[in-house]
DNA sequence: GAGCATGATTCTAT
DNA sequence: ATAGAATCATGCTC
């Protein structure tokens, strides 16, 4: 016998066979027709072949009926291109795997299979290349982030509460109103956000560990690269950033409405009641030189007038420049109030009985209307 | 409904 | 950041 022989009887598994039978043609064909082994190590290779074209339960059928004790036979051993080390184990499951793990030919097997594998995988290769991060995702995120839903939360909810907080309008009550509304609507839709996303997160890596246990529990018995499990879940990302999107799609729309109706609103302005206008009045005729209000001045006439601080600036912003432009139009306003500043300066000094000038005298700054201190044009 | 008044917004300059 | 200026959108009066 050979040397090339020998091994393919040796790999064949013919360990039992002597060197006397394996060199006598006769003697290995009277095996075969015995259902023995076959000793061509390319038949065998064929049958693993054909058994990876076999569904499980067919192979299963083929290797162990369910009579199988009963009925074995060394021709159904045969069949199998294997020793009786295998397939007349009991039925039970687990002891079948134990016995293909074990089985000599498993190593042989491993490999054609890797084989396979490794083609397959080349096919595949560059199919599924890592998405460029989506237009579409990134411009719901930075909306989200814009509105406030997503990253920290902000103290004022976002730009459009600040709008809203600042469209108080003639009814300042209603506006506050409505800003917290908004507020509490944005920080419910935030909720929402969140717990949903979280939800999806938490499926997504359960889902994750799933698989991966599933296919490190499979590479026992088949190939599977850490590369292959990587792509699987970037697989299963993939798809539960999709549901993601859509998610932080509705978010936006939810948010979207939200604002619009809010900035509607907005847009129904209220004219300030006529004490809020006189108490601004006052204070800019009586700073006609200076119409700047400090910030603290800013705040107590925004709570004298029960508006915000941001109005008052408007007010004075508005009042300033339509004042500049058409002095005229607003001398007699001027001088009205200029009489009540003098007036109510005049009161406050016979009651504390020493001589006091209005709040502030007109020196430089706008032009101050003409009047006498003691009232008239 | 026209015209004016007025609060809010936006853009520009400082 | 703030003020000035222009403009918009709505309210009010006639």
């Amino acid at each position: 016998m050979d040397d090339q022989t020998r091994m393919l009887a040796s790999m064949a598994g013919l360990g039992g066979l002597s060197q006397a039978d394996v060199s006598d043609p006769d003697s290995v064909r009277k095996q075969q027709s015995l259902g023995q082994p076959p000793q061509d190590i390319g038949d065998i290779l064929q049958q693993i072949m054909a058994i990876t074209d076999e569904s499980l339960d067919e192979a299963q059928a083929r290797c162990w009926p369910e009579e199988a004790p009963a009925q074995w036979t060394p021709q159904r051993e045969g069949e199998l291109g294997g020793s009786t080390a295998g397939c007349a184990l009991p039925l039970n499951f687990q002891h079948r795997k134990h016995a293909l793990n074990c089985h000599r030919m498993k190593p042989a097997l491993f490999s054609v299979l890797c084989e396979i594998k490794e083609k397959t995988v080349l096919s595949i290769r560059g199919v599924q290349e890592e998405d460029p991060p989506d237009p579409q995702i990134m411009r719901l995120d930075n909306m989200l982030l814009a509105e406030g839903v997503s990253g920290p939360e902000k103290g004022g909810g976002s730009a459009a509460a600040a709008a809203a907080a600042a469209a108080a309008g003639g009814s300042p009550n209603d506006g506050s109103i409505e800003h917290s509304d908004y507020r509490a609507k944005l920080a419910q839709i935030r909720q929402i956000y969140h717990s949903e996303l979280e939800k999806y997160e938490q499926a997504c890596s359960e889902f994750t560990n799933h698989v991966m246990n599933l296919l490190r529990e499979q590479s026992r018995t088949r190939p599977i690269s850490p590369k292959e499990i990587e792509r699987m879940v970037a697989i299963i990302h993939r798809k539960f950033s999709s549901i993601q999107m859509q998610l932080k799609q509705s978010t936006c729309e939810a948010v979207m409405i939200l604002r619009s109706r809010f900035l509607d609103a907005r847009r129904k302005r209220r004219n300030f009641n006529k004490q809020a206008t006189e108490v601004l009045n006052e204070y800019f005729y009586s700073h006609l030189s200076n119409p700047y209000p400090s910030e603290e001045a800013k705040e107590e006439l925004a709570k004298k007038c029960a508006i915000t601080v941001s109005q008052v600036s408007n007010w004075f912003g508005n009042k300033r420049i339509r004042y500049k432009k058409n002095i005229g139009k607003f001398q007699e306003e001027a001088n009205l109030y200029a009489v009540k500043t003098a007036v109510d300066a005049a009161n406050v000094s016979a009651q504390a009985s020493q001589a006091n000038s209005p709040a502030t005298p007109n020196s430089g700054g706008y032009p101050a209307p003409c009047y006498t201190p003691d009232g008239r044009l």
